[in-house]
DNA sequence: CGTCCAGGTCTAC
DNA sequence: GGTAGACCTGGACGC
């Protein structure tokens, strides 16, 4: 993939059918949030804002292909090391021969897996549960996307009703929806916070405030503020 | 070797 | 509604 003229341009070697390219457009759309407009918050941040560096194309998270890829990938960044992320992410990549599982495998895939193999501990069960009733067609995770009728209070209490997700998770993923109003609050996010701003406390509740003038979109203003220093150039 | 805790969540008060 | 305790795992750390 490249970006040329405005245009992100996935190209392969072999040939591809127009049934496969229309499966890939949709992933690629999705994983870009090609959907998601941010010209609002970049208009309302454009004059006099710590954030004004952002209107270059800042705070355009990846996300994964589906929801409930995102869901489960999330579930596994909970109360563990990234490390143990990675090394859950990639079982879960090695179920679906090389490429996220879909789930209906998930939910075929039995306890001893989840524990054995991919080491989740208390996950598993979590995972195979939301995997089993996305399966059972009792959960449709898609249908959180932007655009199909829900809005963001319903869309957080849908993924906070989910075993495994929690206020943090389900910030996180409402983030990858394009619903950026909830701040993702974690054990990496509260200390840069007070590192950033020279606070030697702050509660989650004085966090929220200090962005609420953002709006719909504080929880992207607080990621940004968060990831400023990763870019080279942000004036 | 034991303790603590990491990009938290759930249950039971 | 707010808060202690338990919870898989495994890497870091002190002893």
């Amino acid at each position: 993939m490249r970006a040329e003229d405005g245009f992100l341009i996935a190209s392969c070697e072999e040939p591809v059918d127009a049934r496969s390219r229309a499966r890939i457009a949709t992933a690629i759309g999705r994983m870009f949030r090609l959907d998601d407009d941010l010209s609002p918050f970049y208009a309302s941040i454009a004059e006099r804002d710590p954030l004004r560096w952002a209107v270059q194309g800042a705070g355009r998270m990846l996300a994964s292909p589906t929801v409930f890829e995102d869901v489960v990938k999330t579930i596994c960044t909970t109360n563990c090391t990234w490390s143990a992320t990675q090394r859950m992410t990639a079982a879960l990549a090695e179920r679906g021969d090389g490429a996220f599982p879909d789930a209906e495998r998930l939910a075929a895939t039995p306890d001893s897996w989840y524990r054995d193999v991919a080491r989740m501990g208390y996950r598993g069960p979590h995972v195979r549960a939301v995997a089993g009733d996305v399966a059972a067609g009792n959960l449709d995770l898609e249908s959180l996307l932007p655009g199909r009728g829900r809005n963001d209070d319903e869309v957080r209490e849908a993924l906070l009703a989910l075993p495994g997700i929690g206020p943090y998770a389900a910030a996180h993923v409402m983030q990858l929806l394009g619903r950026h109003q909830d701040l993702v609050l974690d054990s990496w996010t509260r200390p840069k916070y007070l590192r950033l701003t020279g606070k030697r406390r702050a509660s989650d509740k004085t966090m929220r405030r200090s962005f609420a003038r953002y709006g719909n979109y504080a929880g992207l203003a607080f990621w940004l503020f968060l990831t400023r220093d990763w870019l080279e150039d942000a004036g």
